[in-house]
DNA sequence: CGGGAGATCCTCT
DNA sequence: GAGGATCTCCCGC
C-alpha cells in the first residue's frame, strides 16, 4: 500500500465486505480505489458506480455453480475477481458475502483523485470525462488486469485496496437495471452517484 | 450527439 | 461452437 494513499483513509476491512452485494453497493459508492503499479505509480478514484451480481443471479458468472474463472467469487470477501470481456478489455470486480456464495460488484465508473497524469498516459488521447468511466476504461486507467486476480482489497501491503476517506455514500443513489447484459435484466442492481449514466 | 457495427478471444457446454 | 457484465470509430443528423 502506496504511502500516499495513507492520507486518504482507513483500508476497509473484510467484515464490511461480508454482506450480500445489493447492500454493500450503495456504501461502496464514494469510496476510494487505489492501485500503485510496479513502477510505483499510485492512482485513486471515487467509485461513483457499480452493478451486484449474485449466485442466483442468472446474469452472473457464478449462475452455473463454480468454473475455474469464477472460483475467486466463491472465496472471501475483499478480493479481486478479474476477467476478460469481449476478448478485449478486463472488468473488475469485488467479491462480497460470505466464503462459499459466489457474489461481487462489478466497478463500472470512478471518478480520478490522485495520479492523474498517470490515467492521462494510460488512456492517452481522451478527455478527461473518459478517462474511467466504464469498467474497460477503469481496467485501463488503473492498470488492472489478470495478474491482480484475486488480490485482497483489504490488505494495506496489497498493490490494489479500497480506503474509506470519509465521504458518506450518497443519500439518494440512481438505481437502475444492469447494462450490457441478456438475462436478468429486470432486476434494478445498478446504482451509481449523482450524474450522468454513462 | 446518437446509433450501429466490428474487433477479438477466452470460457464453458 | 456459441456467446459474451465493452469500447471505439464512423457515420448521419
Amino acid at each position: 500500500m502506496p504511502a500516499a494513499a495513507d492520507r486518504l483513509g482507513p483500508v476497509l476491512p473484510e467484515s464490511w465486505f461480508q454482506r450480500d452485494a445489493p447492500v454493500v453497493g450503495v456504501e461502496l459508492l464514494n469510496k476510494i480505489l487505489v492501485s500503485q503499479n510496479a513502477a510505483a505509480e499510485v492512482v485513486a478514484g471515487r467509485i461513483v458506480e457499480v452493478e451486484a451480481y449474485t449466485e442466483d443471479d442468472p446474469a452472473s458468472h457464478t449462475f452455473v455453480g463454480r468454473t475455474q474463472r469464477n472460483e475467486v467469487m466463491f472465496g472471501p470477501a475483499g478480493r479481486l475477481y478479474v476477467y476478460l470481456s469481449y476478448g478485449i478489455h478486463h472488468c473488475a470486480n469485488v467479491v462480497t458475502g460470505s466464503t462459499g456464495v459466489g457474489q461481487a460488484l462489478l466497478l463500472r465508473a470512478v471518478v480520478p483523485v490522485c495520479g492523474i497524469e498517470t490515467i492521462r498516459s494510460r488512456r492517452r488521447g481522451r478527455s478527461d470525462s473518459e478517462l474511467a468511466n466504464g469498467p474497460g476504461k477503469l481496467c485501463e486507467a488503473f492498470a488492472i488486469g489478470l495478474s491482480l486476480y484475486g488480490a485482497d482489497l483489504t490488505s494495506r501491503a496489497s498493490p490494489i485496496t479500497i480506503v474509506d476517506d470519509g465521504t458518506e455514500p450518497p443519500s439518494s443513489p440512481l438505481i437502475g437495471p444492469r447494462v450490457g447484459i441478456s438475462k436478468g435484466v429486470e432486476t434494478p442492481w445498478r446504482f451509481r452517484v449523482s450524474g450522468r449514466m454513462s
